[in-house]
DNA sequence: TTTTAAAGTCAATAATGCTGACTTAATGCA
DNA sequence: TGCATTAAGTCAGCATTATTGACTTTAAAA
């Protein structure tokens, strides 16, 4: 018996990482993520607004007063497709854009009352659906799969997040 | 003190269950997709595919021979979207439509060692991505992250796969 | 003062979803 | 046998969200 060979695949055994066992955690990635987006994506429906629009509140909510290009940054689209979104959340009244004070090109933008309504309706629904998920698997796991999760991102979005966290 | 209240207190604490933590939760889950998908996008603009095609692929090589009502169920988009992805891979070469055996109103889906070429190209790239990320993380983690997106899921579409998995 | 940078806009195009209205072929039931 | 139903496929039109390319306006920097 070659201990080197038995001792890999028995690693690899307790990790899943056989070809099926991947395709299966593929699959659950891709369809977790489709339930985690149904319960805004119904929301939304009865404003007219789609996941660019969630996304788009999502990020002034929790970077407030972030400049227009860091917020491309974030999202990774271009100029012109946030354009046609941010133009609707401003017309709407859900994003307030304000000059910037240090530098007057820059524009800042803010969640108003009625944007900050929104985001909260549209994140009540995810945070629930989270909470329970995170109930039912109890800590350890939530702990697994926030660790897993980082390692699947692209390692220049972590890097990204990181240099936005500390502003 | 109120030991119950300090009790539910812990207990979230533990579960990372505060609105911030949650909404980090969330976050995380963003951007693990957005990595999770960007490798097979990538590959796709070689073929003039998209993620469409991608997911018809992957689950025609699944479930082999499933028929294209089932594939209409795993998918949950309508027929008439489902088509033009369909027909362009049939049209291609890398799906192969066949008379149903016993019910020759259905058609059972197949895919040809090009679509099988291409299918293996595509979960390679993003098996490696997996691999990597479970290695890393390590096989409690792995657990962990499985047990949660699980309970993510809709329970209607658990339930779904429970019933295809049995077929 | 000229160049660069940030934001915003217009136009055209693509991928992927939707609804509605059909056709064709085959099965099943009364 | 004949009619209703089912599975698949198609055509047309539309919505959302992304793309690229070509600009303008305003303000800061060199």
């Amino acid at each position: 018996m070659d201990h080197k060979r038995a001792g890999a695949m028995n690693m690899d055994a307790m990790l899943f990482l056989t070809d099926d066992q991947l395709l299966q955690g593929i699959e659950l990635m891709y369809f977790a993520y489709k339930g985690f987006t149904s319960d805004p994506d119904r929301i939304l429906q009865n404003y007219a607004y789609g996941r660019a629009h969630h996304r788009a509140i999502h990020f002034i909510n929790r970077h407030k007063g972030l400049k227009v290009n860091d917020l491309l940054d974030i999202l990774g689209i271009t100029k012109q497709s946030l354009n046609r979104v941010l133009r609707q959340l401003i017309d709407d009244g859900l994003v307030d854009s304000r000059v910037g004070a240090k530098d007057k090109r820059e524009r800042n933008l803010f969640l108003t009352d009625k944007g900050v309504a929104l985001e909260r309706e549209l994140s009540d629904a995810q945070r629930k659906r989270m909470r329970s998920a995170y109930r039912a698997a109890g800590p350890e796991a939530v702990q697994g799969f926030r660790m897993v999760l980082e390692k699947i991102m692209d390692g220049e979005t972590r890097q990204r997040l990181q240099r936005i966290k500390d502003t």
